[in-house]
RNA sequence: GGCCCCAUCGUCUAACGGUUAGGACAUCGCCUUCUCAAGGCGGUAAUCAGAGUUCGAUUCUCUGUGGGGUCACCA
């Protein structure tokens, strides 16, 4: 019989989710949900001094964002203090406690040198100078985190603990806690720190650590975000790099985790994203992109120009605000020079703006498409010693930018009457 | 400082002791193009160092170096 497999993710309500963070509950969650488990939520606030209020809640909402749903929880605990004076108590009757003052010490059975299996680091070790009578129960009646998480995984019947490379010192006196205790340990599996953006210490706050919450912001699609961070510091053993959150529960194993630190990198983060968005049906395309675009430039004809200029749909906010998008709501204004091309003179520029007028001019209203248009302007440009002597003019005349989608493309969302418009202006 | 952990392109990573050390992101170049974006094709780029084991080390061992973690009535 296999035991059922239990994991947790037992947070401290002190700031913000950030990636490191997260990426913590990830695994726990993929490692239970592939083994049809249970992950749990345990909110570990035991030091009144350090808790920032709303962060439990803050946490909660950033593991709901990414879909990281738990099947129990959020116990609280600090709502737990009668259980951890419970096992305080069987401590003290077993000899393995004794009050210090108003604080309840662990008394150490022995100082030793443990050895224990790690799922991801495999051998680990810690010395004896690990070891000393720690606190139990604080002087203000909570636990400390040593304790009460013991306790608690314990209680909940946890099989499988992840948790940060920085336990991995302390890990000694779990283990003699456990002994006293007279019960096995759960599974360990340690995951490496994820560092910040100079690449050496942890991921912090002052390190360029984001609170995950404004990636949720910036409109990075929830299962992206799960597969770029499910990839730094794990790989599947072969070389596939965009999944499904089914199939990442599908492929994911512990044993494939990296031992070594990785760093944030949004260029990969904007690259899965956008691979992601291109997955999407065309009606949620067209529809995120219009619900961020201002009121007034709520164009479905500007879809395709915006999306294979964006990650995410944060990206629609900055190139409208950018003003970047003004070109098709508003006539340009912009230095008549800007309408040569190559040393070309002006008289040459509005013959040819007059000639695209004529073709243009042929072409039915209805029939004004991008392809249309193409074709008309194709022809006389190709005539040209060089198609830009055509194009060019026409794309600023249209546009007023340097750079700009095509002319074609534009003329087609502008429609017929203010693409001619447009170009007479320019002559 | 003691103890513990880690070490492949700039970044994330692959390689049962035998590979021209592979892929991806980024970057660069070319194609496509009036420009931009997108797309296609290609390039540059890595085994921290030194010993040892071996016919043969990225891979195993040791030492060094570098980086990180931890030494609380914080988690």
């Amino acid at each position: 019989m296999t035991e059922k497999v239990v994991t947790r993710f037992a947070p401290s309500p002190t700031g913000f989710m950030h990636a490191g963070s997260v990426r913590t509950a990830l695994y726990a969650w993929l490692w239970a949900k592939k083994n049809n488990g249970t992950f749990i939520l345990r909110i570990e606030d035991t030091d009144k001094e350090r808790e920032v209020s709303g962060s439990a809640l803050h946490i909660m909402k950033s593991l709901q964002w990414l879909g990281l749903n738990w099947d129990e929880g959020p116990y609280f605990q600090s709502e737990r203090l009668p259980i951890y004076k419970k096992w305080g108590e069987k401590l003290i009757k077993t000899g393995h406690a004794y009050p210090d003052g108003n604080a309840l010490r662990f008394k150490i059975p022995e100082k030793k040198r443990y050895h224990w299996q790690d799922l991801v680091y495999g051998d680990l070790s810690a010395g004896p100078e690990a070891l000393d009578d720690f606190i139990l129960i604080k002087s203000d009646g909570y636990p400390t985190y040593n304790f009460a998480h013991i306790v608690d995984d314990i209680e909940m019947s946890v099989t499988h603990v992840m948790r940060g490379e920085e336990f991995i010192s302390s890990t000694p006196k779990f283990l003699s806690l456990y002994e006293a205790l007279h019960i096995t340990p759960p599974h360990f599996a340690t995951l490496p720190v994820i560092l910040g953006r100079n690449g050496k210490k942890k991921l912090s706050k002052r390190d360029g650590a984001k609170d995950l919450l404004e990636y949720h912001e910036e409109g990075y699609l929830p299962d992206a975000f799960i597969n770029f961070l499910a990839l730094l510091g794990w790989n599947p053993g072969d070389e596939r790099e965009i999944f499904t959150r089914e199939e990442l529960v599908r492929v994911f194993e512990l044993e494939k985790i990296q031992k070594s630190g990785a760093r944030m990198s949004e260029d990969k983060l904007n690259w899965i994203n956008k691979e992601h968005l291109k997955k999407l049906p065309k009606e949620e395309i067209k529809k995120n992109i219009l619900e961020n675009l201002p009121k007034d430039m709520q164009n479905p004809k500007l879809v395709p120009v915006i999306f294979e200029r964006i990650s995410k749909w944060g990206d629609v906010r900055v190139l409208a605000g950018a003003g970047e998008l003004d070109f098709f709501f508003k006539s340009p204004v912009f230095p008549k020079e800007k309408l040569l091309y190559k040393g070309m003179r002006a008289e040459q520029i509005i013959t040819n703006l007059k000639t695209a007028i004529r073709v243009l001019q042929e072409i039915s209203e209805s029939n004004f498409t991008t392809e249309k248009v193409k074709e008309a302007l194709m022809t006389l440009a190709d005539k040209l010693p060089s198609r830009g002597e055509l194009l060019h003019p026409v794309r600023m005349a249209l546009s007023g930018l340097d750079q700009s989608p095509d002319p074609f493309t534009i003329a087609e969302i502008l429609g017929k009457n203010e693409t001619i418009e447009r170009l007479q202006k320019a002559i």
